[in-house]
DNA sequence: CCTGAAACCTGTCTGC
DNA sequence: TGCAGACAGGTTTCAG
């Protein structure tokens, strides 16, 4: 579900308060409870309520797609897959009874105000990660795309040679961070590169293109509180601005061709024919 | 190095 | 109304 900007999105509500309720930076942890056992990664599910306790959540950040909950001894690492989502609330209703865990609740965080932090996730696909040292998990992602240290030369040199279609090699992970199928052919469609081009066949100039795409679009979701499509709602508004996702037959906002879908690598992909021509034919 | 398919899952929508 | 099939914001693994 969620990429780099949704990520970002319910990130910055953990630490100021917002859709998914009030902050929990600066909240001691209780406790845990594992709904879902495959949620949970590492450690042994009966192992974690325990690693928990006393720890406070001192800092709330990402990596990629990747949640980092900094605790005062460990690190939880979320990363919220296809359909994952995150929820604060009160453990009691305001009758005061237990509130019951809802529909597709897999892994629940006490703090010891009363507070729980909740991970739904309906499709299971989601995992968190409790561990001493993330690193051993996020040291294989590329670089973050909005970092200003990643330039249109580092792209560049990430591309430098590869014969892969470029929309798989933006997908990739350990190519760039934070990519999914929404912000990779959104960019694609502002760079007008068609999502076939063999990346080592770009220009300079195409890449530089692309490097100022992917920026931008990434940010533009962000100022948007990201996109929220299907039956999960997260507050942002992006959907209401896609450009070539999602808008198979509508028409190409810059010249009013109507978007093509194709398959690639397992994927919906959305692009303008005349705005992005196909490799094969340019 | 690259591609394609399958696996992990549940829910929604479309068309018959 | 029912039902089959396609499809969904992601990643890993395996065969070729």
């Amino acid at each position: 579900m969620p990429e780099l900007p949704e990520v970002e999105t319910i990130v910055r509500a953990l630490k100021v308060g917002g859709r998914e309720g009030p902050p929990v930076v600066g909240r001691v942890l209780s406790g845990g409870q594992v709904l879902w056992e495959r949620s949970l990664a590492t450690p042994a599910a009966d192992q974690f309520s325990q690693r928990l306790h006393g720890q406070t959540l001192v800092e709330a950040s990402r990596r990629g797609k990747f949640i980092q909950l900094s605790l005062t001894e460990d690190t939880l690492l979320v990363h919220l897959r296809m359909s994952g989502d995150l929820r604060v609330e009160p453990v009691l209703t305001n009758e005061g009874t237990p509130r019951p865990p809802a529909a597709h609740d897999r892994l629940l965080l006490f703090f010891d105000d009363g507070m729980r932090l909740v991970l739904n996730d309906p499709r299971k696909f989601g995992r968190a990660w409790l561990v001493t040292n993330p690193n051993e998990i996020l040291s294989r992602l590329g670089p973050e795309p909005l970092d200003s240290a990643f330039t249109a030369v580092d792209l560049a040199s990430r591309l430098k040679g590869r014969q892969r279609a470029i929309k798989p090699l933006l997908l990739d992970q350990t190519v760039i961070a934070g990519l999914g199928n929404i912000y990779t052919d959104e960019a694609l469609h502002l760079a007008k590169i068609h999502p076939l081009t063999p990346a080592a066949t770009l220009t300079v100039l195409e890449v530089e293109h692309l490097w100022l795409s992917i920026r931008s679009v990434l940010q533009e979701g962000i100022r948007r509180n990201g996109a929220s499509i299907d039956w999960v709602y997260r507050g942002g508004d992006f959907q209401n601005h896609f450009r070539a996702y999602g808008r198979s037959s509508q028409p190409c906002p810059v010249c009013g061709t109507p978007i093509e879908r194709i398959v690639v690598g397992q994927r919906g992909t959305h692009f303008c024919p005349i705005c992005q021509p196909s490799p094969l034919t340019k």
